[in-house]
This record gives C-alpha cells, structure tokens and sequence, in this order.
DNA sequence: AGAATTACCTGAGCGC
DNA sequence: TGCGCTCAGGTAATTC
C-alpha cells in the first residue's frame, strides 16, 4: 500500500538508478490491468532515453524525451530494480530491459496498477489533470485548505483522501495527520476553523515528511517492501492504548475504510 | 456539484 | 485439510 512517501522513496531510487539510460526491451506480459498497458510501449519505449523520473501525487512519471510513462502502484503494486533479465515469477506484469544491464520490473498480486503513456505535457494527460495540490509544496497551506472545506459536510478524513484536493494522502496517513492534528476524523469538514486547517496542514506535512526521512513507514529494499507497523500512532493500532493518553483508541468506518483515533486527544 | 456506492483484484486470516 | 467468508484499499465509474 504505497502512499507518497513510499512513492517518492521509489522515486529518488529510480531516478539514481534509471537517470540517462537507454531503454532496450519492453515485455508486457498481463496486458489487463486496471485498464489495459498500452501495447504501444512495446515498440515505442526502447531506444527511448529515461531523462529523470518524477513524482505527482502517488504518480511517477519518467520522463523518455517526447513521451511521459506514468506509473501508478495501486495497493499492492512494486517495482522491483534485477540486475539483469531474470525469469519472471508470478504477478510480474510488466518489464522494462535497459542496456548494459538493470531491469525494472512491476510486481502486483492485485492489479491495481496503472501503466500508461502521454506524448504530451504530464499535467495536461486526463490521469494528472484533476489531481490537487502537493501537500509537501506552500499552495498546500491553511488558506487553502479552510477554502476546500467550505462547504463540505464530507468527514474531513475522506476530504483528505480525495486526491482532487490534496494529492498523494491514503488511508494510512489520513489516520496519522489526524492523530497528530488533534482533530477526530468524522468531523464534518467544513466545521473546521482556520486554526485547525492549519494544525492539519502542518501535521500532514510533518507526518508525511517524517515518514520519507525514516526511509517510509516500509522498507523499501530491491527486492520487497517490509512493512513496520510499529511506526503508526494509530493506523492498524485498534483498541491499543494511545501513545499520548493510555487511553484506548477507537476504531470505525468512514467511508467504508478502517479508521482509527483517540477519542480523548482528538477533538 | 457533492456525496454515497460499487467494481476492480487476490492473499491473508479466521471460524467451523 | 479445506471451505466460505471478510478484509485490505486507490481510483474510476455510476447513481442519487
């Protein structure tokens, strides 16, 4: 379950790795995906310099001068970096073969992925063209978060995962800000003050940033990504006692997501 | 327009 | 051992 953080993780790994080489084989081995890997790749790619991979929200985008792959993780989606063309091993869907050697291989037991590919700005491609604010940038500030949530009588938690309004947030770090914010996640959104969007604001940026400093809340490693739960304050910690209070978090659904918080710290 | 619901997909975990 | 069930959840599509 990548989020931003674990994304731009990914991404620093593979723009030190992928920076300046020349794609020579592209292999689409599950072309039904989410929706379908464009199987124009295949001739398309190879020859194709990577420029520098970039990130928009959870989206990496390589840059392959005059062309755009974008890559989206899903859940369960991870690319793993061989050294060289291996035999693939189940729900490996897609490979990209670079001269002189690395592999990039997209493994994802649950399809979620999303592979696709503009010849035009990134930005402008229907994929990125709804996708809010970053939340590590200064548009994403408390001004601008009082204004989104005018209005909204949405839980302020699912206003935070809807990536029109600030890209890159899950369910894992909507729980984290939240706890860290002291603001209960079924609050309307719109009966936030302008004092609490900035709390959240900062809370966001802290957690996110924090997360991306410690190397993510999962290790990403060439070969897998090792999950440390222990990291969370409250995500996957139902009914634990709150690492502030003692008192026992609670856990509920919001919009059909597992939700966790301390209904003591949090207001 | 905003909000709610569902589909997509498979492995893990659990009760029996 | 194995069956059936639930859950994990980002995003797009659909419906109200």
């Amino acid at each position: 379950m990548p989020e931003l953080p674990e994304v731009e993780l990914t991404r620093r790994r593979l723009d030190r790795e992928l920076k300046g080489r020349r794609i020579e084989q592209v292999v689409i081995r599950t072309p039904k995906l989410r929706s379908p890997i464009p199987a124009e790749l295949e001739s398309c790619l190879p020859e194709r310099l990577v420029c520098v991979v970039e990130r928009r929200g959870k989206y990496l985008l390589f840059d392959c001068g005059g062309g755009w792959l974008i890559i989206h993780l899903g859940m369960t989606g991870f690319l793993r970096l061989l050294p060289g063309m291996t035999a693939p091993g189940k729900h490996d869907h897609f490979d990209i073969l670079f001269a002189h050697g690395p592999l990039l291989r997209l493994h994802d037991p649950r399809k979620f992925s999303t592979v696709a590919w503009t010849t035009g700005a990134p930005a402008t491609n229907p994929i990125l063209a709804g996708v809010g604010p970053e939340p590590l940038t200064p548009v994403f500030d408390a001004a601008y978060l009082f204004a989104a949530t005018r209005s909204r009588r949405v839980a302020v938690k699912q206003l935070l995962m809807n990536k029109a309004i600030v890209a890159g947030i899950g369910n894992i770090y909507a729980n984290e800000a939240l706890f860290r914010a002291g603001i209960r996640p079924d609050r309307p959104a719109s009966s936030l003050n302008h004092s609490e969007c900035g709390r959240l604001v900062t809370a966001i940026r802290e957690v996110l940033q924090g997360s991306i400093d410690q190397g993510s809340a999962y290790r990403v490693t060439e070969e897998t990504v090792v999950y440390h739960p222990l990291n969370f304050a409250v995500y996957g910690q139902g009914k634990a006692p709150c690492i502030c209070c003692g008192g026992e978090l609670e856990e509920i659904r919001l919009g059909n997501r597992s939700t966790v918080y301390c209904p003591r710290c949090q207001h």
